[in-house]
DNA sequence: CTGTTAGCGCTTTCAG
DNA sequence: CTGAAAGCGCTAACAG
């Protein structure tokens, strides 16, 4: 069987007897053009029986526009990560759109990311990755080159492009004050391990707010108790259970992700730790699961349950635009929500 | 500032000082071509000083190929499915590609995927849905139409595409018979909501070893027990603990999915019933959690941890072959892993 | 109402 | 070693 060669439109042209033009036009159903239905019927059926498909490439090539936006990510398994690949899928269904996604987990594909986006391989894009591999500047020259773009970060300065922000810090100063002021001594971090590698040179926002929360009450840090492993709940659960198991262990834990905070959770139960007297726990993010938790999960995250359609809206607004409108910046501070675990 | 026309390789070779064809040469490294380092050297000082990127729709439409890959999965947020595009994207990074997901839980989103892919909106696919909203004549269609594809499905025949299976009878068959061999008489179906809604037209290959098994050891069907909630963590939970709160509860619970299990472990607990003296659980699939829960997790699921490098290998062979290879299936039989839970 | 035609920006033969 | 030119398949002026 060999490879077929997909059929164009000038196949279907000859035969349905029109010209190419008028393919088009069936095809994209213009509404300027009156076609009688005769016509039309005549080509919608040579299309159907070569079963010839528009091809993607010659068309967003002369049309100038992809019909597919990008979402730019760090990781895959992030539940806040799949809620915003959700909403962006979502809006772009409704619009005709596609959806090409891309982890950034390294410089390298930062690099790989930009070069695409630069090639116009989507007509805007989410830039959601909350880690430094994308500098500020590959923004805003993305941005320069007219790349629609909303960027998910609490540093960014609009330039061009839109930022979400979901600034942390006030909640997790609130977190720690709620853990130090019960009486909490050795308050561990779990921490995500690219915020581990950067803890000294260029700490998380949730990592600043420790360091400043320990300083605030005259707790000196301890290093041996700020781990990395919140990225997936099994090392979550191993480091935790190590923690547990030190003489001087914690008689708290500040988790950087929800499912570490859950796994927490499960380590100290299999220590026979009872949670939150023997050990309390917050985690950061709003996963939905902290509430069917024993004891609820108290945590660090926005007032609501995750909802990027937003983020997916000003995208769209973007694109349609056509012109690059101010650069807007959106607002949606978390907050601390004390449950069960502290 | 307006939308700045992006630079095409004209305007670099004209600012080089060369052709576009020089251009094309050097911006894609050809190494047949020998180019001396000064001309090379003039055009790459060029097009970094217009940041220029050679328009991927232009690039495509000439190669005739667009270098990305489609991947076709279910829904958002399922560990599988995470795994798998994990493993896409690590094979697709190397050879350059990238990747654009599409979503299909509906039929009209399987309409709209097909004809995406009809478009050639990729150079290949993996079809991933679990679901029946993709038929096998919409699979042998696009096959024939030359695109490469690798379909995960224990019910497709190869037919100008590779088929890649996880049998699950027998290890459902295996783990029910362990659940009614050691005493329980009421096992609830914790399913997916397609399942669910599908369960008596095409009930899927773990509620149909359901079904025998009930027939098997003479215990008769309630449809009472077999409930959706599978799909995400707090459905599930919240599905289960009503289950368990009923008088005549069940003393055993096989979920279609990890997380579902989980969820109900949770829920177990929280109605103050011992896993597994009070009520068994078996979940779907191979969460690496299962290992990390109190008790540990049985499982029905892949021998070892999820790996789909394979399906991402029987991929990128295929495009690379050019001509359509015989369709091959591998097959890698589910089987249950007893655990702490059962 | 329909067809002819000029490109979109790139790659690649083929001449020089 | 380099350039001119054809053309990938489609859309959208423009002409008829």
């Amino acid at each position: 069987m060999p490879r077929r060669k997909q059929p164009t439109s000038h196949d279907v042209a000859a035969l349905a007897g029109v010209s190419v033009a008028t393919v088009s036009y069936v095809m994209n159903g213009r509404t300027d053009r009156r076609i009688p239905v005769e016509t039309r019927d005549k080509v919608l059926d040579a299309a159907r029986r070569l079963s010839y498909a528009p091809n993607r490439s010659a068309r967003s090539l002369r049309r100038r526009r992809t019909e597919q936006v990008c979402l730019v990510v760090g990781s895959i398994g992030v539940p806040a990560y799949d809620q915003l690949a959700r909403d962006i899928h979502a809006r772009a269904d409704e619009a005709g759109y596609g959806v090409v996604t891309i982890v950034v987990d390294s410089r390298a594909r930062a690099e790989k990311a930009i070069d695409l986006l630069q090639q116009r391989i989507a007509d805007g894009a989410v830039i959601a990755p909350d880690v430094g591999y994308l500098t500020e500047s590959d923004l805003t020259g993305l941005a320069r080159s007219g790349l629609p773009l909303v960027v998910m970060s609490n540093t960014a300065t609009p330039d061009g492009f839109d930022v979400v922000r979901a600034p942390e810090t006030a909640a997790c100063a609130a977190a720690f004050d709620h853990l130090f002021g019960t009486g909490r001594r050795r308050v561990a971090f779990l921490s995500h391990l690219h915020e581990f590698e950067a803890a000294d040179t260029h700490p998380s926002e949730r990592l600043a707010a420790y360091f400043d929360a320990l300083e605030r009450h005259g707790v000196v840090r301890d290093d041996g108790i700020i781990v990395p492993g919140a990225n997936d709940r099994v090392t979550a659960y191993q480091r935790v259970a190590e923690l547990l198991a030190r003489p001087d262990r914690p008689d708290a834990i500040f988790a950087a992700s929800g499912r570490g905070a859950i796994s927490a959770i499960w380590a100290a139960r299999d220590a026979q730790l009872a949670v939150p007297d023997d050990v309390a726990v917050v985690g950061a993010g709003n996963l939905p699961e902290s509430l069917i938790t024993r004891p609820t999960l108290s945590t660090v995250g926005p007032s609501a349950a995750d909802d990027f359609t937003e983020v997916a809206r000003l995208l769209f607004e973007r694109i349609s635009a056509g012109v690059p409108a101010e650069g807007r910046v959106i607002s949606d501070p978390w907050s601390f929500h004390p449950r069960g675990s502290t």
